[in-house]
RNA sequence: GCCGAAGUGGUGGAAUGGUAGACACGAGGGACUUAAAAUCCCUUGCCCAUUGCGGGCGUGUGGGUUCAAGUCCCACCUUCGGUACCA
């Protein structure tokens, strides 16, 4: 028969389906594999030849490992929950889950057309509400803990309350939104309502007044990595600053776990570095900076000699800097717009002012503060700080150039050693002190500066005490004496912010939560799952209030329940876990299963999850760590980034005010406009103009300007989208070439994590040689044709060489290079006429993890009842690679001139007088004496002269 | 600006410091065929020579280390990705 891959792939599909032939239990009989794709979003659009990349390779990569005799767990599930179902709903009046169910079967029927080995007896979505209970269940453990620095854990909340009750926050150490100070007394005596509020600033789930990215076009709060340049990722909408009252987890408690757990898992070092910075670490010093006074004689009075409670008094600012050492340069503070200090200090005089700016401020969007960030706009409050250590009075500053929500919102100026204070003094007219000098003697005049000087490494210079100290010495010694004057301290600080988690939308998951007396309180855990209740309209109420608002009887025992709901990222950051015990209504999921599969081994994903899912995600497991749920800290041991597929746009040139179409190689005799056209009636980048004509309407009456009878195409490599008609779908491919000839060439592109541009063009050599493997096991007419005969050595030697090479391949995911290994070996083994059985059956079991139906197909025309997933990885013989001889390329000075044969048991001394008797090696030595000649066994000689 | 990745034929790409361009696509030539498809064979980095042999140059640029550099080191250029007033 001939290869008829239409037939092969139905076939072995619906087999594999009814035997349920990728399902997985628990089987302590074996080593176990976790090997997990990212969670996939179903989009309306359903897939493009870019999303099944990652899929295919840790399919890959899962059937291999199944037949080196590991157990597999490989599930696939739906991130369902999302906008754009939602923002359709709004448009159409269609509900959600109709829209959420009609693409996920579309994925479905897409993904199965491919021939993944998913367990889909693991299959769930996020909106199913058996597993959103989890979501939720986790969110109410959120909230009744806390983060103890000293345990360096999560504890429950109740711990806290015990502490307070006996000795209220005295010896504590705790994350917390707000510093604070009480005692036992103090506590007992608060209501429980002010008790409630208080716990807020502890809680790891909590609600919060909060600056956020407000978008008025999707009618909610968006997360950081949600908003690009301004614009919210989904939809493009301008976002804007608001303070509103959320629900926020304290992922910043688990900053400094965050990093260090980096070292311990094996990502590319690029992810982790994206990671880092997002996290962003710095260490230096928090410094009180009290107000100065009309005298300020009556400063050092008060504060001198260590009084810390006094300089925390309301007459102070905490500032964080990173660079203590350059205190004596400070010559101004500034405050950042929101800072609630501002309407205190600020003078009569300078009030219509400050104001003005601050309104100004807070009106602008994100967008227009990120395009001017190089404009430098401020207004002086009128009142002055002192600082600490010159005592000098130091006027305080207004500026949006601080941002609230890193540090404190308060900075000291040192304008000499950083950009944006000098840019900010010199707009000003601001004093600049250098303080730091590349030598100790090396003053100059920063009046003359052009810019900041770079102060990271040098010596300190104007600064009392630490003159003449390194900058590190210098700023070492500075928190010694910042510390013993009680002023302040060494900290660290994190770019990483809390997460803000509510959401102002309908599809997502309810809070469980309800409000008595204007304070949350979780539905106990017994009653969850909180479905999602039905509502009218999609839209928020007219007074603004989230959708779910709009819903009947939203309450819990009469009283009103929360009306947001969670992020996307709720549902995705536990889900890794759930697969590996799916259908499990008592817990999350089973400590057996969890013990037994542990963790991902594998993860296989983009790397524009680097800030958002695989910060949530490792944060929502160590958590769980912490509360004994999760016996591995960090969620993904090793993970995988396959680089973007992009578009590859083709053009066809029309000449100006014509509908004239001149083909690439002519284009420049014409003035002509470069106008996309669908590459799907491309081919080999020569245009069907009769498909071109009956495209659009426009192009009906199109006249072309031929090169050889042919219409050839410009391209040019883009994102891959809709409107750059450039999209191919991987459905139409496997309809012209099948499933096993898709997923080859996809790996055989190019390196799995480097981005590159999607061609069709070279499918044609992949399904060529699926064909031409096809023909080893027939004869001429495509009659079955493998003889049982013994091969030749040479026939073991291809063999042997393809075992190593596939198992090396697989193991560093280089599958383009297996991929041509296998077309290698196919060539080598159709030059000999190789049709025998010893050869060509570890061969199929090889290529099974690539092309698994015609190999299944192949196995079973091999006689064989058991399916080809479950065959045992043949294991390589070295015996059969090792050789008599080897030819030895002879370079002269590094340049390869002749080869030569030796016996490759050859040392130098043998091969040296062979080597110059030669009479080739004579010609190119030209009569003169080698000075050296280099022998490397089995690799190279080199003739030095 | 900062961080990261990458620059190799017409194209995708290959190469533990050891024969640069494997394997494919495309292109050209040929075989089979009434024809097409399919299949098979040959050529294909550039330049010179071509009657045969052959020779020169080549991995973004400039230096360096080495018997030997696409690969290691230094400086620079370009492209892509991330991030950006983070004190």
């Amino acid at each position: 028969m001939e290869y008829n891959y239409r037939e092969i792939e139905a076939k072995w599909q619906k087999n594999w389906k009814e035997q349920q032939i990728y399902k997985t239990e628990i089987d302590h009989s074996k080593p176990k594999y976790y090997v997990l794709d990212m969670f996939p979003y179903p989009s309306g659009a359903g897939l493009h030849v870019g999303h099944p990349l990652g899929y295919i390779a840790s399919d890959i990569f899962s059937r291999y490992k199944r037949q080196k005799g590991f157990n597999v767990l490989h599930p696939m599930g739906y991130d369902a929950f999302g906008l754009p179902a939602e923002q359709y709903a709004i448009q159409t009046g269609q509900h959600p889950a109709i829209t959420t169910e009609k693409n996920v079967n579309r994925y479905r029927e897409q993904l199965d057309k491919i021939g993944f080995s998913y367990d889909w007896s693991r299959e769930f979505r996020t909106c199913d509400p058996d597993y959103y209970k989890w979501t939720q269940w986790t969110f109410i453990q959120l909230f009744n803990s806390y983060y103890c620095n000293k345990a360096n854990q999560a504890r429950p909340i109740d711990e806290l309350i015990k502490a307070f009750n006996v000795s209220g926050t005295e010896g504590l150490d705790v994350a917390q939104t707000n510093p604070m100070t009480f005692t036992a007394e103090e506590w007992k005596a608060m209501g429980e309502k002010e008790q409630q509020e208080v716990l807020m600033n502890y809680r790891l789930a909590y609600l919060a007044d909060t600056w956020v990215n407000w978008c008025a076009g999707l009618g909610t709060v968006l997360a950081n990595d949600e908003v690009v340049n301004g614009l919210s990722v989904r939809g493009g909408f301008p976002v804007e600053r608001k303070l509103m009252r959320q629900w926020i987890l304290r992922v910043s408690a688990y900053a400094e776990r965050l990093l260090s757990g980096l070292e311990k898992v094996d990502w590319t070092d690029s992810l982790k570095d994206i990671q880092r910075n997002w996290i962003g670490r710095s260490e230096g010093a928090a410094v009180w900076f009290p107000l100065a006074t009309e005298n300020q004689l009556d400063w050092k009075k008060l504060y001198m000699g260590g009084n810390v409670e006094g300089v925390q008094s309301e007459s102070s600012f905490e500032i964080f800097t990173t660079r203590p050492d350059t205190i004596f340069g400070v010559t101004f503070m500034v405050l950042c717009p929101e800072h609630e200090m501002i309407p205190a200090i600020t003078t009569p005089e300078q009030k219509a002012e400050v104001e003005a700016y601050i309104t100004w401020a807070k009106n602008r969007s994100e967008r227009e503060r990120q395009a001017e960030v190089k404009k430098v706009s401020g207004v002086f409050t009128g009142a002055y700080a002192i600082n600490p250590i010159t005592e000098e009075r130091i006027p305080i500053w207004v500026s949006d150039y601080v941002l609230s929500d890193y540090g404190t919102g308060a900075i000291m100026a040192v304008p000499a050693h950083d950009s944006r204070d000098f840019a900010f003094a010199r707009h000003f007219n601001l004093p600049i002190r250098q303080v730091v000098a590349p030598f100790p003697d090396d003053l100059s005049d920063p009046d003359t500066w052009t810019e900041s000087m770079d102060s990271k490494t040098g010596y300190c210079v104007n600064s009392g005490f630490i003159s003449g100290m390194t900058v590190k010495e210098g700023g070492k010694a500075m928190i010694e004496k910042i510390k013993t004057m009680g002023i302040g301290y060494g900290t660290v600080n994190y770019r990483l912010r809390d997460a803000i988690f509510s959401r102002q939308r309908y599809w997502g998951e309810p809070f469980p939560i309800y409000y008595k007396d204007g304070m949350p309180y979780p539905i106990p855990v017994e009653e969850l799952p909180v479905r999602l209740p039905e509502i009218d309209e999609f839209k928020p109420t007219e007074t603004g209030e989230p959708p779910l608002a709009r819903a009947k009887e939203w309450t819990y025992k009469g009283y009103p329940m929360e009306y947001n709901t969670m992020p996307g990222f709720a549902g995705s950051s536990g889900y890794y876990l759930r697969y590996m015990d799916p259908h499990n209504d008592q817990e999350y999921f089973s400590k057996e299963s969890n013990e037994y599969w542990r963790n991902v081994d594998l993860y296989v994903g983009g790397a524009e999850h680097a800030t958002g899912h695989l910060i949530y995600s490792r944060f929502w497991n160590k958590f769980l760590f912490d509360i004994g749920l999760s016996c591995e800290e960090e969620p993904f041991k090793r993970l995988i980034n396959q680089g973007m597929i992009q578009g590859r746009t083709n053009f066809v040139y029309r000449i100006v005010g014509t509908n004239k179409y001149v083909s690439l190689g002519l284009k420049d005799q014409y003035d002509v406009t470069p106008i996309r056209v669908d590459v799907n009636i491309v081919r080999n980048d020569v245009l069907d103009t009769e498909a071109f004509k009956k495209w659009m309407p426009d192009f009906a009456d199109a006249e072309f300007i031929l090169e050889d009878g042919q219409y050839i195409c410009g391209w040019e490599v883009e994102k891959m989208s809709k409107s750059k008609y450039n999209v191919q779908n991987p459905d139409d491919l496997v309809e012209k070439y099948g499933a096993d000839t898709l997923r080859m060439y996809e790996m055989f592109l190019g390196p799995i994590e480097m981005a590159k541009p999607w061609d069709t063009n070279g499918i044609e050599g992949v399904f060529r040689f699926i064909k031409k493997f096809w023909r080893l096991f027939h004869d001429k007419d495509y009659n079955w044709c493998v003889s049982e005969e013994e091969p030749t050595r040479e026939e073991y030697k291809i063999l042997h060489k393809t075992i190593k090479k596939i198992e090396e391949d697989n193991e560093k995911f280089s599958f383009n290079t297996a991929v041509s290994a296998f077309m290698i070996c196919t060539n080598e083994l159709g030059d000999a006429k190789c049709n025998k059985r010893k050869i060509l059956e570890p061969l199929c079991i090889l290529m099974s993890a690539y092309a698994p139906h015609v190999t299944e197909e192949l196995w079973a025309l091999l006689g064989h009842d058991d399916s080809i997933v479950k065959a045992t990885f043949p294991s390589f013989d070295e015996s059969y690679l090792q050789e008599t001889d080897f030819t030895y390329p002879v370079s002269f000075n590094g340049k390869m001139r002749v080869k030569l044969s030796f016996p490759v048991n050859y040392t130098q001394k043998e091969i040296e007088p062979i080597l110059l008797a030669n009479a080739d090696v004579q010609k190119w030595l030209d009569g003169k004496q080698p000075k050296k000649i280099i022998v490397v066994p089995k690799r190279i000689i080199n003739i030095v002269f």
